[in-house]
DNA sequence: AAAAAAC
């Protein structure tokens, strides 16, 4: 696994021999490597004992040698198991036997190894590994040391501490509050044995509480998320300052240096004191690094950081391990037929695998919508299926749970929603992307993804959310035909493969079809489920896609009334206000919706226009009521729909005239890249 | 009228 060199046998069995496991790192700089090379090569032995010495004396906390002669020192010795950390004495016991011991960890991982050994010395690192391999002890564990040798009292724990909110030591910014718990919960973890105390800044809990903690207890490592560490650091009220700033880490660094946080992340480092005054080390952490952000990167670090890159150029973002499938369907009112199938589908294989005592996993996904009103929109629905008609029937999925999670939740449901799905053995995680990045549920078996992702990185971090450590797991995502060209842009080179093992991926639910019995009864549970959820988060959903980028707005809510109509059984779609038909030009789309000025208007019209209000929902939706069609328990049924209420017949007319040769003949106009790459030939 | 993130 590690990325090592081994130059000449004889030289490492000289090495093996002096007592260690020592691996010697690539002296070959890879394409992104930006590790500054060391002019002179000495021989490896003595190049050996040499970075082993001076660690050792760092670990002491002895300040004999001056830290630029140990930044001269070659850099190419790597320590790669936990225990050795206490051998070589680089890091304090207290703190390695939690992992060893507490934690049951014995190898690094290669971003850990890496970074670890690399970041003990103080140099500045941004650090880019896959996801679920182990990052945050990554910087955790160097960061903890370098504060413990500059201040050995804090390396046992004490009966009295002394510590003020004024001796913070580091500060860990994650981009969502979530994570930052997460990670404080792992750093307490780590200082258990020790003087150091962790505390936590993110909003949506008490300030006061929080400071009030913080007096009591002091504050040496500090776990925030951007918008209250601001706040703290500004307000003068609050006495949290950091004058001896040591370590500033960014977890999700590219997160957090990109458009909607770099200016907080500027702001903080201006309230941070000065580099040139107070020496501190900066760690970055990411799974992606867009190239984009890289100049910012370079701003935020000293001038000779290291690269510490585990993912190869050419190489893939996600694992292996996790196979990822992508399933084109007609529309969006497919995504949750689809889920349901799918649910159902791994529930069963788990319980078959389960009754032959086989090796099983149960099902446990999260499935990621692109804005909070769908996810909330689908959550409801979810909630409401039942086996049987009437409100007593049991959850077709029963026991698998619903959990919903996204930021316009309570931060108390927020955090009820995590814990319930990092202990739940079987459910369904309904989430928006504040899930998307470094958070770690144990054991999840599906990674699925409704619509096309914001941009890649963003995918890559979805998926990293199942096949953690050594675990396994699958990615499923859902493209609507409208979307086809958008996805294949943002998708370009990730290893998915086609899928078309669902029978609700196939079924043009504009159409009458003959349906299998098992699709059938997933369609009468979803449409009743769908006629209890009212009208107003369906609407918002509805709302929530048409502000989305889209390649082609006119496309795009044409999907979208396709949606209201065959998946809500709406005879018109949700108004929608003049001013933003004008803005995405999409006043003449056939069957739009455009709210008139009502003060001009007959009153019932407008309503009409609006779709059925609330109070007569029942009766003028235009569902296919599953009691129409009798219920004969035959292998098959009729799925039939009339095309009424779409205003002339737009969408079957533009269903005939765009089949997929419309679509890739406009792609092959608007893509600028080369066509022959991985992607262009999955859809 | 789009994730997230401060009061």
């Amino acid at each position: 696994m590690f990325n090592a060199c081994r130059r000449g046998p004889a030289s490492l069995s000289r090495v093996l021999r002096a007592g260690s496991t020592l691996h010697l790192q690539s002296a070959r700089p890879s394409t992104l490597s930006l590790i500054t090379q060391c002019a002179t090569k000495p021989s490896i032995e003595s190049r050996w004992v040499h970075v082993a010495s001076q660690l050792r004396q760092q670990a002491t906390g002895a300040q004999s040698v001056p830290r630029e002669s140990v930044q001269n020192q070659q850099q190419n010795v790597a320590v790669t198991k936990f225990q050795e950390l206490i051998d070589y004495n680089l890091v304090h016991p207290n703190v390695v036997n939690e992992i060893t011991r507490g934690m049951g960890l014995h190898t690094m991982t290669e971003v850990q190894s890496k970074t670890i050994n690399q970041a003990l010395r103080g140099d500045d690192i941004i650090a880019q590994a896959r996801t679920g391999t182990g990052k945050t002890i990554g910087f955790l564990l160097p960061m903890i040391q370098n504060i413990l040798r500059e201040n050995p009292d804090f390396a046992t724990r004490k009966r009295y501490s002394r510590a003020r909110p004024s001796d913070i030591r580091s500060i860990i910014i994650s981009p969502t509050r979530e994570l930052a718990e997460q990670i404080a919960v792992e750093a307490e973890k780590l200082c258990a044995n020790t003087d150091l105390r962790v505390q936590v800044a993110v909003g949506g809990n008490s300030k006061r509480a929080m400071l009030r903690k913080m007096q009591m207890e002091g504050c040496h490592l500090l776990v925030a998320t951007p918008g209250r560490l601001n706040d703290l650091l500004t307000d003068p009220y609050s006495r949290v300052s950091a004058p001896k700033l040591t370590t500033l880490v960014l977890d999700e660094a590219d997160r957090l240096l990109d458009d909607g946080f770099s200016k907080d992340i500027e702001d903080i480092i201006q309230l941070l004191p000065d580099r040139r005054e107070v020496e501190r080390q900066t760690l970055l952490f990411s799974a992606t690094v867009p190239k984009e952000v890289m100049h910012l990167v370079r701003r935020t670090l000293k001038s000779n950081f290291h690269f510490v890159q585990t993912v190869q150029e050419g190489q893939q973002a996600t694992h292996e391990k996790v196979p990822q499938r992508i399933v084109t369907i007609p529309g969006i009112e497919n995504y949750l037929p689809c889920l349901l199938e799918l649910a159902k589908r791994e529930i069963s294989k788990a319980a078959e695998a389960e009754a032959k005592g086989a090796d099983f996993k149960p099902f446990k996904a999260i499935v990621y919508f692109n804005s909070t009103a769908n996810v909330e929109l689908a959550a409801r629905i979810f909630e409401e299926l039942r086996a049987e008609s009437g409100a007593f029937g049991r959850h077709p999925l029963h026991p698998t749970e619903i959990i919903e999670m996204h930021s316009r939740l309570t931060q108390e449901r927020r955090t009820r929603a995590s814990d319930r799905f990092r202990r739940a053995k079987s459910a369904i995680l309904f989430s928006t992307d504040v899930t998307a990045r470094g958070m770690h549920f144990p054991n999840v078996s599906h990674v699925i993804q409704m619509g096309t992702p914001p941009n890649q990185e963003q995918y890559v971090h979805r998926i990293g959310r199942t096949g953690r450590a050594d675990q396994t797991g699958e990615g499923f995502i859902f493209i609507p035909e409208h979307e086809i060209p958008e996805a294949r842009r943002r998708l370009r080179g990730l290893p998915v493969s086609p899928d078309k093992s669902l029978e609700a991926s196939k079924l043009d639910m504009s159409r009458e079809a003959q349906l299998p019995a098992g699709l059938a009864t997933s369609l009468d549970q979803l449409f009743a489920a769908v006629k209890i959820v009212d009208r107003d988060t369906k609407i918002k959903a509805y709302m929530s896609c048409m502000g989305q980028p889209a390649a082609s707005p006119v496309d795009n809510v044409q999907a979208l009334n396709r949606w209201t109509k065959f998946g809500w059984g709406w005879p018109a779609p949700p108004a929608i206000s003049q001013s933003m038909a004008m803005k995405l030009n999409i006043s003449r789309v056939p069957g739009i919706n455009i709210q008139r000025n009502r003060l001009f208007e007959d009153r019932d019209a407008a309503d009409d226009l609006n779709g059925p209000s609330r109070s007569r929902e029942g009766r003028l939706d235009n569902f296919p009521d599953s009691r129409k069609f009798g219920r004969g328990g035959d292998s098959s049924r009729e799925f039939g729909r009339d095309s009424r209420g779409m205003g002339r017949g737009g969408f079957d007319r533009r269903d005939r005239s765009t089949g997929r040769g419309g679509y890739d003949r406009r792609d092959r106009g608007m893509s600028r890249g080369s066509r022959t790459d991985d992607a262009s030939s999955l859809f």
